[in-house]
RNA sequence: UGGGGAUUCGCCAAGUCGGUAAGGCAACGGACUUUGACUCCGUCAUUCGCAGGUUCGAGUCCUGCAUCCCCAG
């Protein structure tokens, strides 16, 4: 059936945002045959509900999709992925949570609705791509028949950690015009240029389907089972305080935790078994490696053997020197010889770059104190 | 109901010979942010257990009361 895909049609996720309507345009300047897409992820229990837009992640304005698809003129649909959203993103973040884990809905929400379920959306619609708004580039190396993902011109805005888990038939299929653009301004201006009201839009920062950023409001209503509070213990097992729950939490955090202890005190372990939440001073919180498992990489299927690369354990993590080793049952060790990683937190992804290619990465399940 | 020591912001804690309330933690607000992370910036006692007194002026001196702690009953 992929034979019979048209290489030259596209299908866009339009947010009605800033990058996903800068990247229409540029896909329909280059010739492809685009048809824009807004997908409905998430329906708001609130009414006063207000949309927020841009980035990987943003919840859709359909309305102004709509109007921009229509002045690009392109065909728009909309389409309901609200159950594929819910079963492979919500309940997934909710599962994280209350297993004490700390996860990454942009990642889900990429490998397994944006690059799949749109994906196969497209399919049926006999187009070859779906392409998005991200700031990252896919290149395919005929050398070695892989797809390569390469980090954005535009260093600041860079998205190839929330893309690390995509699988090489995922990349045969993705188009990401924006990734050879050095700044957001220049794309803001693309699309300012045919649609003010988009162009002057903000970017998006909450997770799109908690726009008030409540996030214990969010998992309260969404977990059937009440959220046990718990202790607060001290790296020595002391109980030091009462937490609101493990939900509440995430390691390396400082804030909320209304502990007086007369230095800043952080989050060091989240400990679901037993509904614990460990805490310690800042030194505390810094790790020198990992193990991880869902492993990813774009130039190999399978690490065999040691390899040096730069890891960042969190999105807006620096890069630091690693080492990777493969070990048993598919998971990985990651060490960092150089420098102490802070806050590496189980559920968040490490992700490895090879000077300016993302070349794959993992899920954390733990990390390795000194 | 003998003696001694304490009582300053939610917590800890500076406050010299009386001179017009440090700081840390927490909290709150803002910036940053695809993680309620980290970080950064800002705001946080007209008032010092209570009531009087002495002073131009008292958290700092005096008197009484209250509460807590320690040692003796």
């Amino acid at each position: 059936m992929n034979q019979m895909l048209d290489k030259k049609k596209v299908v866009v996720g339009m947010s009605g945002g800033v990058d996903s309507t800068a990247a229409a345009y540029l896909l329909k300047q280059q010739g492809y045959d685009v048809i824009g897409v807004t997908m409905k992820l998430w329906e708001p229990d609130d009414p006063d509900y207000v949309e927020k837009e841009g980035g990987c992640c943003s919840l859709s304005s359909v309305n102004d999709a709509r109007r921009v698809a229509e002045k690009i003129g392109i065909p728009f649909y909309v389409l309901n992925f609200r159950e594929i959203f819910k079963k492979t993103v919500i309940d997934y973040f909710v599962e994280d949570y209350k297993a004490g884990r700390t996860p990454n809905p942009c990642i889900a929400c990429n490998k397994y609705v944006k690059f799949d379920a749109l994906l196969k959306k497209a399919h049926e619609l006999g187009a070859y791509y779906v392409a998005t708004g991200h700031y990252a580039k896919v290149e395919y190396n005929e050398a070695t028949d892989r797809y390569l993902v390469k980090k954005s011109e535009e260093a600041r805005k860079d998205q190839t950690y929330a893309i690390y888990n995509l699988t090489q038939d995922q990349l045969k299929h993705v188009l990401m015009p924006l990734g050879e653009f050095h700044s957001k301004d220049e794309v803001r201006a693309i699309a300012a240029s045919f649609d003010a009201s988009v162009g002057g839009k903000g970017d998006s920062q909450e997770i799109c389907f908690i726009p008030d950023d409540n996030y214990p409001r969010f998992l309260s209503e969404n977990i059937a089972e009440p959220i046990p509070e718990g202790n607060f213990v001290d790296t020595d097992g002391k109980i030091i305080g009462k937490h609101k729950g493990i939900i509440h939490y995430t390691v390396g955090q400082r804030k909320g935790l209304n502990l007086a202890l007369g230095h800043p005190a952080y989050v060091t372990e989240i400990r679901a078994n037993i509904n614990e939440v460990v805490i310690g001073r800042n030194e505390e919180v810094f790790s020198e490696g990992l193990i991880a498992d869902a492993v990813n990489f774009m130039p190999f299927d399978t690490l065999t053997e040691p390899m040096e690369v730069y890891a960042k354990i969190r999105y807006s993590a620096p890069l630091a020197k690693a080492i990777v080793t493969p070990l048993e049952n598919g998971r990985i060790q990651v060490m960092f010889p150089e420098q102490k990683q802070r806050a590496i937190t189980p559920g968040q992804a490490v992700v490895f770059y090879d000077g300016d290619y993302m070349i794959g990465g993992a899920t954390i399940i733990s990390a390795i104190k000194a």
